[in-house]
DNA sequence: ATACATGCAAACAATTTGCATATTA
DNA sequence: TAATATGCAAATTGTTTGCATGTAT
């Protein structure tokens, strides 16, 4: 997802575009990765004095809702990046940087059989660990 | 982990045995799968009226330290099961009752390769639905 | 002009901590 | 009795909500 499908699903559903907004939408497609609340208004306070933590949550719930980012859980805080629709994959994710790379590997063919009376709702396949860059440092 | 091996553990370390340290045991054992601290707490205040979340989480804590639990976070809650030390394995995990299958595919030779430059330090995988017996229901 | 966005303040939920007291070894 | 465990109360952290105001369309 780039900027400018994400700001026409915005406007399709009714939603302002706003200056902040867009600005939301710029940090996560530069970031390439996965982002905290705690980061992002951090990025945001220079341009926004004042921005408030509400404006945060609400505009990466919105976002979260119409598929704009995609999350998950990291030591007890939600993480965001832009999220990636072209194809079913995993990844790789940066403890120190939060940078991902893509993995295509996905166990769940494998695994299907083993859970015949199962019903499978959902999957997690995430790696954790230094990307090169921070490895080198 | 069985509950004789947890209380032998906790002895060698110097932490002492008490009451609901044991029946905290005994309720992971019976669990087989994974709890939240309030489902452990709804479970002991039968036996000990005006527990405390600070003593649960303590125990938690300390258990999750030791190696006799292991924990996951699902839906901003940590969740805590019985540690398996026997093999490398992974879980799937009821939505409904918490209860886990072990699952002996793990994806990570695959995925070895694609990450040459990359310091691995720790993955995830874990299937969410519904078993067999929640399914039914 | 009207609906949506934001800030403020306050509430929430999960979890943690300091301190005094109670309990185990 | 000496060290550890617990309860109480309060604090912390991440996140959410009601309400009045501000702003994009």
């Amino acid at each position: 997802m780039n900027i400018k499908e994400a700001i026409d699903l915005l406007k399709d559903k009714g939603y302002k575009t706003t200056g902040k907004r867009k600005d939301i939408l710029a940090y996560f497609e530069k970031a390439d990765g996965y982002r905290t609340a705690k980061d992002l208004i951090t990025y945001l306070e220079n341009s926004y004095e004042g921005i408030s933590f509400d404006t945060i949550y609400r505009n990466l719930h919105l976002y979260n809702e119409v598929g704009i980012l995609e999350s998950t859980e990291l030591n007890g805080e939600k993480h965001f990046r832009m999220n990636c629709t072209h194809h079913h994959h995993h990844h790789f994710i940066c403890n120190e940087c939060g940078k991902t790379k893509e993995i295509e590997v996905c166990p769940m063919d494998e695994v299907q059989q083993s859970l015949a009376n199962y019903a499978i709702e959902g999957h997690k396949f995430e790696i954790y660990g230094l990307c090169p860059m921070c490895k080198g440092a």
